[in-house]
DNA sequence: GCAATGATGCACT
DNA sequence: GTGCATCATTGCG
């Protein structure tokens, strides 16, 4: 399988999360593989950006947002959700891109056992802490190297072209609401 | 030590 | 559309 190169996560967050959109997110857990193509994702930017866990300094909870980019970082949120970030740009600079939303490709039935029983398949993996239970990621993947892990891997797939992808303010943040950080495929069913 | 808050999702109306 | 579960992390005292 082709891998994105490592400069690839080294570059402006906001390049790197436009450039998400179409690649392939894949888990492998307890031999149970599921992947999908990435729909919907938010840039975190912490040296400008007041949304970001790492505007206010290292913390022992984001020390991983300042990693050199390529890395996973995973966070516990409202004291009951995961969501999934990719780290972006040179170590020492805190950001990341957060992956909201998905499309689903392998190991459909594995996500349904996951998620349990829901009449609208959309919620499979439409939002961050839906497509962490569909995909069992957890804090185990914390720090993983995302080229190259067996557990928790991004690949080239798909891209689209800039007339397929729309921006906006992002969700659920009270600070930098100005910032149109957040970008979706366009009429995709998945987005959230 | 303590209180506020949050990059959410679910059940229910 | 609205209300709430539920707790780690954070910042302040």
């Amino acid at each position: 399988m082709a891998r994105f190169s490592r400069d690839f996560f080294l570059r402006p967050t906001l390049e790197v999360a436009r450039e998400l959109l179409g690649a392939r997110l894949t888990t492998t857990v307890d031999g149970e593989v599921t992947s999908g193509r990435i729909v919907e994702v938010e840039g975190y930017h912490g040296p400008t950006d007041p949304a970001a866990h790492a505007f206010r300094g290292r913390t022992p909870r984001n020390e991983m947002m300042f990693a050199r980019g390529g890395r996973c970082y995973v966070y516990l949120i409202y004291g009951l959700h995961y969501c999934v970030n990719v780290v972006t740009e040179a170590k020492d600079i805190g950001a990341a891109v957060l992956i909201r939303a998905v499309e689903p490709v392998e190991g459909i039935e594995v996500m349904h056992r996951r998620r349990g029983a829901h009449s609208d398949p959309r919620n499979l993996t439409r939002g961050p802490a839906r497509l962490c239970q569909a995909f069992a990621i957890g804090p185990t993947m914390l720090g993983a190297d995302l080229r190259t892990s067996p557990l928790i891997r991004v690949t080239p797939d798909h891209s689209w072209p800039d007339a397929a992808i729309a921006t906006s303010p992002r969700i659920g943040i009270s600070k930098g609401q100005e910032l149109q950080w957040r970008f979706f495929v366009r009429n995709n069913r998945w987005v959230s």
